[in-house]
DNA sequence: CAATATTACTTAATATGTTAAATAATATCC
DNA sequence: GGATATTATTTAACATATTAAGTAATATTG
């Protein structure tokens, strides 16, 4: 912002003036915006001492039942090694089993136990007036034409 | 998605029909988006043996010139103690540079340096022809409205 | 059917994310 | 002006992200 950099900037921008600044980038502006969605969530679970993460795969496997770990992954949006070493955890804790598939002994089938449904009982609640209060911020239109156009960006 | 299952699904739904269902869930949409945004310009960085995160520093210090941390960590979108370590190896490899400011010795300036800017240099045209893919798969309207959206949800 | 390839999951190593606490310098207040 | 509060940054501790490699079971192929 310094009058000694403004110049540099500029000199910079026009011979690279393809690549959008930082402030008008989309990477960025999904992170910031993850980021102030995301807030809200983190602090209503504190009280439950799980994470944002531990918290999709309870309602992921509330919505769908069990499933097994690839799946699960991709529908709770983890990584497999992430999936792992949480669903490890969780099952220490007593939130969720897991069982061999019998069919296909690679496989495994990860259930939600009556602690983890415990758990999204105690925040089912504070999670729909969390989303009701984006989508109020939003407007119904506006959120469902963001939630298309990211879902286009997912399905490239 | 086994029929058992399903009656649990529909049975928890309807005493909880205010939360919208993971797949319809603003959270992991941004989440989801913003992974396969990031994607190309990750495997991109990988040649240059540096991460997203130290490529937006890079950029940031480059377009705004140096800057002190705090703000650095904003205009990046990183949390001050990522930015702390993250600027510290990058000190180390000779991308970046820090001085303590002399009119607050609680503040420091963080400064680009030619390593840095030749990692910028050799990334920049491709980094382009990225965030022009993107704009060319939305179309420049469909991508302007998203980024107005997702600048509103950060400002609240 | 045995060698090879693929698949599902785990482990390892390194980097970042997140919250809380610590530290040092500056600002504020009485 | 000295006690106290605030601010900028760092450190610590734990959790997740990411890539690569490892392992065990199943599928494929010659």
């Amino acid at each position: 912002m310094s009058s000694q950099s403004t110049k540099k900037h500029e000199a910079i921008n026009a011979r690279t003036a393809l690549l959008p600044s930082t402030d008008r980038s989309l990477p960025i502006a999904l992170t910031r915006a993850r980021e102030k969605v995301m807030l809200p969530i983190r602090q209503m679970l504190i009280a439950s001492g799980i994470t944002e993460q531990q918290w999709r795969i309870l309602r992921v496997l509330q919505e769908q039942g069990p499933l097994d770990s690839t799946t699960l992954a991709e529908q709770a949006c983890l990584l497999m090694p992430s999936l792992t070493r949480i669903v490890q955890s969780m099952e220490e804790k007593g939130f969720v089993s897991r069982v061999v598939s019998q069919e296909d002994r690679r496989r495994q089938t990860v259930s939600i136990e009556a602690k983890g449904r415990t758990i999204i009982q105690n925040n089912l609640d504070e999670a729909a007036i969390i989303a009701k209060r984006f989508e109020d911020v939003l407007g119904k239109q506006k959120l469902k034409t963001l939630l298309e156009t990211l879902k286009q960006l997912d399905e490239l």
